[in-house]
DNA sequence: ATATAATATGAGCCACCGCTCAGGTTTCAA
DNA sequence: TTGAAACCTGAGCGGTGGCTCATATTATAT
């Protein structure tokens, strides 16, 4: 199913000229993706967006899918740069608090560009999800880590299927939001459901929203 | 944003041979978009796996969209149905009986053609999900109003938002889980667990998975 | 200063895609 | 039986997209 052609970047690039091409292609793919979606998305847009020949761009990225890989991966490594930092920085707050934290800063973290982030859930969905593979892992480990210091408070048994489905839930319903109806992302009504849920899955108890 | 191009069908067939010819070309979109994902799929290709020449093609749909439109409806309509059948079958029973039911209902919907599934998904992002609106909204409602019956029992207040975020979250955890690990979805802990979260979302409880 | 490697250019090839249209075949009603 | 309407056909048009390559420019090493 999923192709194995490799998508990392072809040559390295040796001078400074080279490096600030590559990075100005990155920049314009993730800036092309976001105002002209997935369907106008081509490597010569792209190439003409970051002042640069289709030439250029082709000796440093085998196709159009590695230059969104790139952007994809970068983004998601902002999410679990933002993930580990929220948890950190919540170290000694109750759960409850640290839940609201890490949903909170998940959902502030899509407010940023959303026309980008609905193009790479598209496109990401499109190259197949393997790609990703590592970057998920990685954020289930996380999490795994997180639940495992609160154990003993929780009401959950098996850590892995719990942090699959949190990191999931998470990421999905957030991205659901984005497309069917952005301006929920910023309700607090949203927002403190989405906690409340989690809060209860983890921790039970009676008392209402 | 989203185009306000008509996607019905263009000319409605009058004789047998031409409803015959149009749901070959509905059944056969479904059969490539199964098969080929949606990059490869083009309407020659639909034409041709339906035994039938793209003249005709377009004499019933106006474009590629409108296809993979019908088809993407059939399926919601589907699952609408089986959201209600299963909803009416456990009219009786308690709360945490029906919660399984539904969800194991959706899930099982999703086990049938997961290739076909995935190119749904990829497709209706693609298109836009305001094609979609109506039946997402008919799914919340249907939610909305068993919420509702349960009332008195339940912890949540805002039945709307309650009824939104339920709907949301199990099609886009499946839909994730589709994705990155088709085999999950028949694991029993999967299923478990996300008829917990929402058991536990919607009644508090301290016992246990 | 000069040779060599690294980098950049962009017109254009090829393959494919959505879609049309001029002309054939089948069905139906009178 | 016959004419009109419904239906089907498929070669091919216009357009685009991914990608290459011959050539030009810039950096580096000696």
């Amino acid at each position: 199913m999923s192709s194995r052609i490799s998508l990392q970047p072809l040559k390295t690039p040796r001078q400074a000229r080279s490096r600030a091409t590559v990075t100005a292609i990155v920049q314009a793919t993730a800036r092309v993706l976001a105002r002209d979606g997935y369907a106008k998305t081509s490597t010569n847009r792209i190439a003409r967006a970051a002042g640069v020949s289709v030439g250029s761009l082709y000796q440093y990225f085998p196709g159009k899918d590695a230059l969104v890989l790139a952007v994809a991966r970068g983004h998601a490594e902002e999410m679990l740069k933002l993930l580990s930092q929220a948890a950190l920085e919540t170290a000694d707050a109750p759960i409850a608090t640290r839940i609201r934290a890490l949903v909170h800063g998940m959902i502030a973290a899509h407010q940023g560009d959303p026309a980008l982030h609905k193009a790479l859930v598209e496109q990401v969905l499109h190259l197949g999800l393997d790609h990703m593979a590592d970057v998920q892992k990685q954020a289930r480990a996380l999490v795994r880590g997180w639940l495992a210091e609160h154990r003993d408070e929780l009401l959950i048994d098996d850590l892995d299927t719990a942090a699959y489905l949190l990191v999931t839930t998470v990421e999905a319903v957030i991205h659901a939001a984005l497309f069917d109806a952005p301006e929920r992302l910023t309700e607090p009504a949203f927002e403190a459901e989405l906690v409340s849920m989690i809060r209860r899955y983890l921790l039970g108890g009676e008392e209402r929203t």
